[in-house]
Order: structure tokens, then sequence, then C-alpha cells
DNA sequence: TATCGCGATGCGTTTTTTGCATCGTCTTAG
DNA sequence: CTAAGACGATGCAAAAAACGCATCGCGATA
């Protein structure tokens, strides 16, 4: 929209730190898009940003105004999606957040089904872990989170939670692959692959080793599920996955089976928005859509 | 704000239903505003007024949009209020829609008071109807009602209520200022000046008139408070009002008795804005002193 | 101390917006 | 049944705004 020009570029130039920085990446001179800043620093009567000498930085009326600015793009993208709805094509774009787990399988599944229904719907699949997640439903870069952990902020809606047992991951002629089930001190000995520490995983499973006191056998830390996977048959280690996040392991030669949640806890993959926020149609729909499915895989592990 | 121009535009022909109209409200010609609306349109893919003979209408996209523009307008209200006070003085524009009642005595001295503390702090004073303020709210057109009737829209949050118990008023030579607290059928064989039937006022006390078959002599209807107050004398009439609505009776020599509960019900004065709306920081200090004044005033008649 | 990168500003040029005149259409008054 | 009036749309020239270039002053850095 040709009247938000000078409001995306104050956008810009917060995320730049530097309106030379930001005018380059608009394609305008550093001139024109200084004076639309001074332009409305002067209507509001205050200045938005400091001027340091290696660039600018939002003062406190410009982190308001800045907010105020993102909410009015999302606001618009809303209104913009219902309108569109009227003429019975559904258009817009959903911005999602989420960790590596649900974007291996499950989310280009679901993205891709909801897009063969609405093709006028346009996706952004950004992959971060879950403090990030967060903060991106708060600046308004995401409007759907689906992370693996705890939610900290408390403007954070959580639409659903879907409880996920931890399962290991290893060849299908690994010795544990006899067990249906495993307990954590059956992995003592044994080579693991795992996520590196901020994932939710990986906190989860050294809640339990603590607890257990179990001493196992760290080899390799990642945070690409591609690569651990791929990697475990090379030295016949174990991985650790939660079921979302588990591919076509036959294919691979590779079985899954579960911790015993005695030892460690299930975690909670948490669906969530910005609490207050109303979502456009298109990411509105597309949630409802994906817990739908949620509920069709998990059942019971489902909350809403 | 400049860069709203387009959308003040749009918002202005909605409710002139004439861009020709609207653009002589405007002071522009009807070129220019006409072509910006086209522009707008063009940019959304749809049109946003149905082209009749006679002028133009919002259609439901419109509707939709404009709908969005007013919460933007009423969004960057807020945030230049924030803004404001950042800096110490409190900025602001604070648009009440209220009855008569309140805008005798109580609001003048409150806005008076509010404004000795906060010079910079404008006022919208807007005279209306318990319905008709709420539709204010909706549109965004104000920020605070304060009306003497039932709330009907749900999407109206009540920020606190005073119960109000009607008062009989009357030169104080009445046969009726005898008696410290009246009931209904002492009012039969008296004149009355009552407000309009659409009043609080007037439900409240037609109910107690028909529920007790009571019938009186109503010789005035008015919604002019002023008028009736300045005619009782004239007439030895007999005029109805609610505390918050009683003046310097004394000074003319007028007196207030209440009416009995049983025969009368009390109503309640509603103090509410838009549910789900962050009210500017003038506007919402403004409710909050003003609550706190009832509460100094009506005691435990003040909900919250 | 010299240099570099930053935001601010004066000035000529380009783009956008505006106003005027006018068209076609529909309703209404005679 | 026609003429008049009011409405929104559009071509074109004038006015206004935005833009880009060159340049300034300032502070950090090497």
């Amino acid at each position: 929209m040709r009247y938000m020009t000078s409001l995306r570029f104050i956008d810009a130039v917060a995320r730049e730190g530097s309106i030379r920085k930001a005018a380059d990446k608009l394609a305008i001179t550093s001139t024109a898009l200084n004076r639309r800043i001074l332009a409305i620093e002067d209507e509001l009567g205050q200045p938005l940003f400091e001027r340091l000498p290696g660039g600018v930085r939002l003062n406190t009326a410009g982190e308001l105004f800045v907010q105020h600015i993102r909410s009015q793009f999302a606001e618009l993208a809303r209104v913009q999606s219902q309108i569109a709805d009227l003429s019975g094509i559904r258009r817009g774009h959903v911005r999602i957040a989420s960790g590596a787990d649900a974007l291996r399988q499950f989310l280009p599944k679901e993205v891709s089904r909801y897009r063969t229904e609405h093709p006028a719907v346009t996706f952004d699949l950004q992959r971060c872990y879950g403090a990030d997640a967060e903060a991106r439903l708060d600046s308004l870069d995401a409007d759907i989170a689906m992370i693996f952990a705890p939610i900290r902020m408390a403007h954070v809606h959580v639409a659903a939670t879907v409880r996920q047992t931890l399962h290991c991951v290893m060849p299908d002629n690994h010795p544990l692959s006899q067990s249906e089930k495993l307990r954590l001190h059956d992995l003592a000995g044994y080579r693991l692959c795992l996520p590196k520490a901020d994932s939710g995983i990986r906190q989860l499973l050294d809640t339990g080793l603590l607890r257990r006191a179990t001493d196992v056998d760290v080899v390799l830390e990642s945070d690409s599920f591609e690569f651990m996977q791929n990697y475990l048959r090379l030295e016949n280690a174990l991985g650790v996955q939660i079921p979302i996040a588990l591919n076509d392991l036959a294919s691979q030669d590779l079985v899954a089976r579960p911790l015993d949640p005695a030892d460690v806890p299930a975690g909670t993959l948490h669906l969530c928005h910005l609490k207050g926020r109303v979502l456009p149609v298109a990411a509105a729909k597309f949630l409802d859509a994906i817990i739908t499915s949620l509920r069709a895989s998990y059942g019971g592990d489902v909350d809403q």
C-alpha cells in the first residue's frame, strides 16, 4: 500500500540501525529517506531516533511508534485478507515461525495441502528456536509459531498443545531396536547424537539424565536433524526426536523407539499466536487446519 | 499525520455519501478526491464504494476497510498520546459521549479539574442518547461514554456504574417539598415536566407509573434540562432528575426529594468504552479521574 | 592527525498531485 | 417526454511534493 511508504521506511531504518544502510536496501538515496524521517518526526513533534556517530537508534518514542507501525501492517494484512475472502478466493500470506521439528515433515505436508485448496495463499516458513519464535510473534514478523518448548512470554496465546514423547532413533540393526520401549539407563554405553543444548528435546533429555544420574556418551551435537539422521547409520549411534519430526525412517533402515516417560518427561509442542491479535483469515484458517490435522494424528495428546 | 490523508479522505467520503460533498468539506476539488479513491481501490484490487446515481456508498469491502481506517486513527491517537506522555507533558484529545445528565455539572467540573492539571489535553463533549453513545464508541468517534441507560451492545466495556435514585425537583414552596421522601402516588394531581420518552429517566419513571397504574399530569416534555428547571417555578410544577444532574438548586429556590425506590427502580449510570480497545493515555487517565470522583461522591453506589 | 562513515541541507530535476474543463449517465421536475 | 441538475470519470496543464546529487559538519577510529 502506497500510503504506508513512510512507515515502511521507518521500520526499515529501525531494523538496519542506519539511514544509509536502510536506504540501500530500499533502493532510494539516503537523502530522500532521511527527509521522510525528519518529516515524520516533525509531524509527531518529537524525534523517533537518536543520532549516533555510527547510525541511528530508536528512542523510547520511536519504540512505541515502530510497534504501532508493525501492528498497522499486520492489521492491514488482516483486512486485506478479509476483503479478498469476500470475493470467494482466499488470498493472503501466512508467516510461520517454527522449530526444526515441525518443519521437517509436518508443515510441508500441511502447507501443501492448504495451498492445494487455496493457491492464492503464500507462505513464509521461518526456522527458529523457542524464545526467538515468541519474539517474532511479538514484533509481528510471524503470525503463527510452532515450538517444542515452554512458552515464556505472557502475551503469547497458545491455540493448541500436543504432548510429544521423546523417541530414540537408531539403525534397525542396533541392539536397542529389540526393545519396544527404552529406559534411560538402556542408553548407557551407546553413542548418542543429540540436538544442541538450546533445543527443547535436549533440555527434556538433560533433565532426565540429570535426575537419573545417567552418564551417556554424546559423540555429536547438531541442530540439523537431517545431518543427524543421515549420520546415525554411519556410526551406529542413537538419535533423539519427537514424533512430529519423524519422517520416513524405514527407507533409511532406521527405527524409532519411545523413551519411557517415567525417565524422561514428555514435552509439549505449542501452537501459538500473539495474544489479543486477530489473525488474517488465511492464517486463522491455516491454524485451524493444522490443529485438526494434529488431532487426527495425535488424538488425545492434543489440547486446545 | 500527513501519510493518513488518503485514509481521512475515504472516511470523509464514507460519511458524506458523496465524493463531491466530501471534497467540499475537505476543501479540495472532487477530481483530486475522486482520484485518490480510485488509486486506493486500485491498490486494494477491489472497489470500496458502490457508485450510485446520487453519490457513493460503501460496499462490504469498504465497510471493512473504513472500520480498519477508524481503528488506525484511534490507535495513532493513542500512540501519540503515549509518546507525548513520555516528555512529561500529557497531551491528547478526549472525546466523551454523554447524556445531558452528566454534561450539566459533573463533567464540566471534572474536565476543568483535569485540564488544570493537564492543560495540553483537549476535550470534545458530545451530547447524545444511550444507543447513540454506544454507536459512537463503536465507530471510534468517542473514547468514553457516560450514559444513564442499560447497555445494549456486547462489545462495550463498562468501566464503572453508579446507582442513581430518581429525584423530584420542585420549587421550595411546593406542597410536596415537605416530605423527605416521595411515593409515586404522591405525584398524582401535580403538574409534571418530564424528559422525553427516549431518556433513561423517563423510561424508569414510566415503568414505575405503569406498574403502580398511577396517572400523572405531564404538562411538558423536553430534552433540555435547563428549560425544564427554569420552567418549574413558573408553573409550580415537578421535574424529575438524577443526582448527578442536580446543580445548585438552592439559588433557584428549588429542592430535590428522592422517589421511593420501592415505586421506581433506581437506574444505573454507565461509564464505558469500547471493549478490547486500549484508550489513549489522556482518555484512560481521565476515566480514572472521574471514577475516583464518582466514588468520592456516591461511595457504595459505585461499582467497578 | 588524517580518514572514514554518518546524518543534515541547498539546489536543480523528476514525479506526483491537484484543479479546470468536460464527458456520459442517471434522476427528477416541469 | 424532455430539459435540467447532480453525480462520478477523465484529458491536460499547472502546482506541489519527492527525489538525487553534491556537499557540509561532526564524531569515531586507526
